[in-house]
DNA sequence: GATGAATGAGGATTCATTCAT
DNA sequence: AATGAATGAATCCTCATTCAT
């Protein structure tokens, strides 16, 4: 099951002069984001940074802290990005804008939405404090602002969550499944030509989003 | 770490009628959708069915067969549909009755994108067969039908794989995120409500999908 | 630090009949009273029956229980021996009855005193059930004892636990310290002939502590 | 298994003028105390002190050393004072006298015993010197003047190790048990109180022990 | 003298798997 | 088909000790 340990980065001097610490977040991120907290060891973690797996007890208390570290330390600039989105009173126009800002973000840091997406499958456990503290931001000020905006009133307010979390799946999916859809499309998703085409693609369907619906013949 | 063992499934006889190998499937296939692979014990599965772990091994060769046991199983009525979709040459009108299927499908064993999204979300490794046999069907089938309907042809062509890629995101990220989302919803996000609701926002989106874009100011 | 490692009991056939719960007892037990249990590795147990660290789990849940374990089978009947010498309402002309069943009894598992001690110096912290379960009983019938009967009625009452304890730390004594006195003495503490000498000597000292005190000079 | 750690004494001012090695045998010496060599991390210990782990080797060679340091400081006035006991040829008058200073002397440091005892309880291996520089002059000059006193010399030449072991169990006992018998008795066995009363009934033993045993009929 | 960081050696415990019954 | 017992390999973590600063 284990695969085969991602290359270790061979710290180009004798001693690297980045803070240890950030070294064993960063090899700690990567793996994380990999396979999840139970699929990687201790011990693998202070192997990607050249340190004996009780090292890193020098640095963290435990494994748990440093997986929460990570998360933290990850959420922390998207929870702030966030933050400042919804400051602006997002209008309708920003949509673009903010799509645009959200991708260049996780693109930025593409193990992190991968790491989000290992722990929302997961569940609740570990998750909740995130959820409250990142998600549940997101979808209230989400909504409040999709139902302000004229052009998104022609929503239902049942729908709206829906809608939120479509976007949430939709910024997420690409990133966390990069590796599958590599398989399957015939680039990296992660290349900034295909960033830049999911971006217009999420720009698109937002406008989409505006657009009142067609009378369904159905309805 | 260990969230709290689900419940075990008391066998209501003395002796479950229903093949122990399916009943080790269905502990199997809960357990795995809520942590994935590395997050259960092989124990905490017999456990589950009432059994010893020793026992598993008269019914699976080992753990990661009996992951690609429920893996299989679960995956064997989707392909078919997939499959059955395809044949019939989905025209867009089918549109709102393959969502409705494929919700269907899906909400009737929610664990199963779940499981599907683990895989996907760790990668390449075990997934690489499950990519091959479920994804990319999907994939190539998926943009062959959008490219030949009139509704959708005015989708750049590049466009095609991540607007599949997309659906895919929104279709299993409901499923998957289902706790997560349970967490900021007001309701349990597999209630028969909510499903409908959510089968109807991607019928309408859908419908906005085969809508031509309105003309973008700024394009 | 460490002691070399007890020699192990080669089990005499192939597969000792005995059951290895008790095996594992038995050397657990000899362990602890020579080590303290932090001074015992789960692995040393394992080794001194010829098992696998791992295999111990089996029988126990773990580390402490095994040692609660050892401790409750070895304390059963101490307190079985407590609880019949309470009931038939200890007379004075028994003590030499007492104490030599005590003795005899201790003679016979001369580990236990030494494992006791081992918990007493220790302190509370898992002690206070056999404080409670074990020790105070014996307070509780010692005291009573000597307050009824007419040989011990001279000393008052605030002494009486003081002798109780010392008569504890008498008998336990010469066990626990066996391997010290070992030293000094010219036999094994733990021989018949000494054993018969220290219980004699007991005896005596009974004797004497219902003999009225001669008039203290100074008091 | 781990206690709470004892509360830390604050260095009250900045630089504490005692020498730090004093404070470190000091916390050494509650520790050891406490749970024993093997219970105690040499981190506890420098934690105590209100320093880093690696400090301590500035100071000591290693725990063994430290372990040692503590036993040496501890046990050297016990050592002058039995010396002093034994040159002044102990007659028995001197008993109460013994006594009396014995008890106040390990009164004034009741860790003391509590040390010893983990020692003796835990056998030969650290404790042989101990054994031949403390117990064994103890042992010689106890039976020496027990066989010249008059009042003595009816207890057989074989009993008399085991008169002077008894004292010795009786005597470390009490303190070395002093959280068991806190747990029993209504008050602090180390309290000023106690600890008189516990003087006094050792000497009234004494007493006894120099009168001629009562016929014992079935002699 | 003090310390943060590093480490090899363990230490308890879990795990997947095997096997005799 | 089921299981108790056994086990080698890991896993997380602790510990005593060292060393450069």
């Amino acid at each position: 099951m284990q695969p085969p340990p991602s290359p270790v980065i061979p710290s180009s001097g004798e001693h690297d002069p980045r803070a240890t610490r950030d070294r064993i977040l960063d090899a700690a991120e990567t793996l994380f984001a990999e396979r999840g907290f139970d699929g990687v060891a201790v011990r693998d973690i202070a192997a990607r940074v050249g340190l004996n797996a009780a090292s890193l007890y020098n640095h963290f208390p435990g494994k748990q802290a440093l997986y929460e570290a990570v998360l933290e330390r990850g959420l922390a600039p998207l929870l702030a990005l966030v933050g400042r989105i919804a400051e602006r009173g997002a209008a309708t126009e920003d949509a673009d804008q903010i799509i645009a800002t959200l991708m260049a973000q996780l693109g930025h840091t593409p193990q992190l939405p991968r790491l989000i997406q290992h722990e929302a499958v997961r569940g609740a456990e570990n998750l909740s404090q995130l959820a409250r503290r990142f998600i549940r931001p997101l979808f209230v000020q989400g909504t409040a602002a999709m139902k302000q905006s004229p052009d998104t009133r022609h929503w239902p307010e049942s729908e709206l969550p829906l809608v939120i979390a479509g976007f949430m799946h939709l910024l997420f999916g690409h990133f966390a499944m990069a590796p599958l859809l590599a398989d399957v499309l015939d680039e990296d998703p992660l290349s900034p030509e295909v960033l830049a085409r999911q971006t217009r693609f999420l720009q698109k369907l937002t406008r989409l989003l505006v657009t009142p619906p067609p009378k369904d013949p159905k309805e």
